[in-house]
DNA sequence: TCAGACCCGTCGT
DNA sequence: CGGGTCTGA
């Protein structure tokens, strides 16, 4: 569903862009676009239980095509569903199951082809499929992390984090979580994508206000947020009648969704769903404050932080409840199951592609990352880690037989027929060449690029922990299998290892390649790094005038102006990238404002505070000062408290470690950002008392039921609270439904942790398997 | 003019 | 899931 009409409203801010301009990049991928995708290869196979990996082979492809073009890829994987979501699932599941019983009747009628048909409809993507493809990525060092709840949560919290640049994906909720740059419509024939710039977001009017009247002009986060939310979401059905425009329109208006819901509802045109304001403020905090994975502690984390005052058990379990620490470890790297929260079942285990990457490292056929490929010899030395990695799953020893898999594995020689492509992109190298000698030392070869370019090398992000060395290496052939927990256990105790089992030794390891690779990371020069204000206007942009060399139809902007990474640490250095270009006003960031990386920071608070005030002066108005003749002054009501819990937050981001410092300024947050919540919140109208109840009561297994087993450890299985929600259906119309309302029989252990042996206990108690295995087979990737 | 229902393609041969 | 199209208000 995502913002239905969001991205055709924002066309005019969308812009093509080749693969190689984000050569030297970390981008975030959602996976189930390409799982989904990938599922169409085989979709009779899955539907009839063959076992087929082709979607795990066409993921690979766009992995390798990404590293070919210098793009180190971070695939971001669904975790467990979220409890806003859980309606759209059932729904989803039957329709699926309808599909397939209907193909099935096909195929036994003779009529494939047709049958065919149903089971494009059908085909799902399972956590165990997606697992496979894990097996891939591991085999070939790409990084990954299952999400604890939701993909889209977990790639905006890696943009923020500074982890990776941008966000491929084909969901234009990314914007309302706050992403900065999103990719959309990855071609890989013709290796492009479409480009959105949330800095951008201030020209939207310029350029369409008479096709669409939408206009995003000093708009906060919030209120951009807002509109999205009320023209209807994952989260919320919008209250009928409302889409984006009107959303927009109302929002203008009277500034805030709680002036726009009772105006609406005082108007009497339109029904307001009950509680409606409610599920607002739960939708809206699904979109600030959901439960992500932080590689860097290894632990879940809120998105955006939170503000303990108004913080109740049913927003906290409608976020996504917190998972203990090991567990959400295994979780991420995908060794659990997200949905049953049991050790992930491998359905295909002879589906080991990692031992076929590592002959290839044996015979000195090394990725396209350099670090590989130039120390070859460094492989053997790693072993020890390297088995620990692999450890929790099961390394079925190599067999020859390996399905797809010739020895060549990497992008540009995988695939034997792309001549044009190739061409293509030795065109682009060339020009990159040409133009941008620090953007990538291109080489005319394929082969050349692969094991020189320090481009394309692994990103070393320190400040996070975590490195993206390869953990591919020789020696896994001598692998024994052991136990899942066993390995888990070494590798927890191995040497400091960081994010996702990456050794440390891999960091040195590379070392003699260090600088470039900072250089890669770290903007070039301070004027390459991303000057927000000079693209805000398509019109605006620096060195479009040598937009000859791309060869693609459509405009692409010079490989310079996009080659850094983001840096919040630039944010500070250079004022003028929050200066207001020209005309063009910037939405202004409140709380999910990208927060500095630890170590980047210097003295982020002044500098950033600096930012925010200038963005507040000269992009936005807040003192309501017309900024436009016919549109009403539209300053973000809350704009001084968001400020200020800016402030805060960024505060809160220096002193790392948990010192008096940091509860000095958790205090301070706290306050300033109650004040903006009540502000925000405190006034809803009241609903009725039965209404909270049981909102309270359906937080008893919201998150408990879908993620915290032990609730059911001791119950009679069948009396155990129903997996498939009970909808509540919408009273106003059929839509799609808010399972907020669902009741519940089934009290709470509170929203507590996870108790790992718990869950142990509980995996090896089998008793409830009926349940898991229905909640297996009714997950899907939504 | 807008919302919303509906259908389509998604891969790859 | 987005996109396009048609329809009804």
């Amino acid at each position: 569903m995502g913002i239905q009409g969001l991205l055709s409203a924002l066309k005019s801010i969308q812009t093509t862009k080749h693969l190689s301009e984000f050569s030297g990049q970390t981008i975030a991928v959602d996976a189930y676009v390409w799982l989904h995708k990938g599922v169409f290869t085989c979709a009779t196979e899955l539907a009839t239980g063959k076992p087929t990996t082709k979607y795990v082979t066409y993921a690979m492809e766009k992995v390798r095509l990404l590293r070919y073009h210098g793009i180190e890829p971070y695939i971001v994987f669904d975790g467990g569903p979220l409890p806003a979501k859980k309606h759209t699932e059932v729904e989803r599941k039957r329709r699926r199951d309808e599909q397939r019983a209907k193909g099935n009747l096909l195929a036994s009628q003779g009529k494939h082809s047709q049958a065919r048909d149903c089971y494009l409809k059908c085909v799902d993507v399972t956590p165990q499929m997606a697992f496979q493809l894990i097996k891939a990525l591991r085999a070939e060092s790409v990084q990954y992390v299952v999400a604890p709840y939701e993909a889209d949560a977990q790639l905006a919290f890696l943009e923020r984090q500074g982890i990776v640049s941008a966000i491929l994906t084909e969901d234009s909720d990314l914007l309302v979580f706050g992403c900065k740059t999103v990719l959309l419509k990855f071609d890989s024939v013709a290796r492009t994508v479409i480009s959105i710039s949330r800095a951008d977001f201030a020209s939207v009017t310029s350029n369409s206000s008479d096709s669409n009247g939408i206009s995003l002009v000093g708009w906060s986060d919030t209120q951009f947020r807002a509109m999205a939310i009320l023209s209807g979401c994952d989260y919320l059905p919008s209250i009928p009648g409302i889409g984006l425009k009107t959303a927009c329109a109302l929002l203008r208006k009277w500034k805030t969704p709680e002036a726009v819901v009772r105006h609406v509802a005082l108007e009497g045109k339109k029904s307001v769903p009950k509680g409606y304001l409610n599920q607002f403020k739960l939708a809206d905090n699904c979109f600030l404050h959901q439960r992500v994975y932080d590689p860097s502690t290894e632990r879940l984390v809120y998105l955006t932080d939170v503000d303990p005052c108004g913080w109740d058990d049913l927003t906290e379990a409608y976020i996504g409840g917190d998972l203990e620490r090991t567990l959400a470890k295994r979780l991420a790297l995908g060794d659990i199951d997200p949905v049953t929260l049991e050790p992930m079942v491998d359905i295909n285990p002879g589906y080991n592609p990692s031992s076929r990457v590592l002959r290839n490292l044996d015979n000195g056929v090394s990725p396209s990352r350099k670090s590989q490929g130039k120390s070859k010899s460094g492989s053997k030395s790693r072993n020890e880690s390297i088995l620990n990695f692999f450890g929790p799953n099961p390394i079925i020893p190599p067999r020859p037989k390996s399905p797809t898999s010739k020895p060549k594995v990497y992008a540009g020689r995988a695939s034997g027929k792309r001549t044009l492509a190739e061409v293509m992109d030795q065109d682009v190298a060339a020009k990159k060449k040409r133009r941008t000698p620090l953007s990538a030392p291109a080489s005319p070869t394929t082969s050349s690029r692969f094991f020189v370019n320090p481009l394309v090398s692994d990103i070393r992000r320190t400040s996070s922990g975590m490195t993206i060395q390869s953990r591919t290496d020789a020696g896994l052939e001598t692998e024994n299998l052991a136990s899942s927990e066993d390995e888990v256990e070494s590798v927890h105790d191995g040497d400091s290892l960081v994010a996702h089992g990456y050794p440390v030794t891999e960091l040195e390891d590379h070392s003699s390649s260090n600088v470039e690779q900072e250089d890669g990371y770290i903007s070039p020069s301070a004027s390459m790094s991303r000057v927000e204000d000079e693209f805000s206007s398509p019109s605006n942009r620096p060195f479009a005038d040598d937009a000859d060399d791309n060869f693609g139809a459509d405009p692409v902007s010079s490989p310079v102006a996009v080659a850094s990474v983001f840096r919040p640490r630039r944010l500070s250095r250079s004022p003028s990238l929050v200066r207001a270009g020209s005309l063009d006003k910037i939405l202004v960031h409140d709380s999910p404002v990208p927060l500095p990386n630890k170590l980047s920071t210097t003295k982020p608070v002044v500098d950033l505070k600096e930012c925010l005030d200038h963005d507040a002066s000269s992009d936005i108005d807040y003192s309501g000062s017309d900024n436009e003749d016919s549109t009403p002054p539209y300053p973000s009501p809350l704009t001084p408290v968001q400020t200020d819990t800016n402030r805060v937050d960024q505060s809160e981001e220096i002193e790392d470690d948990p010192a008096e410092e940091g509860l000095r300024a958790n205090a301070l947050r706290t306050q300033a950002v109650a004040a903006g919540w009540r502000n925000r919140w405190a006034h809803e109208p009241s609903y009725p008392k039965n209404v909270q109840s049981s909102l309270k009561r359906r937080e008893t297994n919201i998150t408990p039921t879908g993620r915290h087993r032990q609730l059911r450890i001791n119950e009679d299985i069948t009396s155990a609270p129903r997996v498939t929600p009970r909808l509540a259906v919408n009273p106003i119309r059929g839509r799609k439904s808010l399972s907020f309302l669902e009741e519940t029989s089934v009290k709470s252990t509170g929203k507590g942790n996870i108790n790992v042996k718990t869950l142990d206990s509980d995996v090896e108690n089998v008793s409830h398997s009926t349940e898991v295995r229905n909640r297996l087979e009714r997950f899907c990737y939504s």
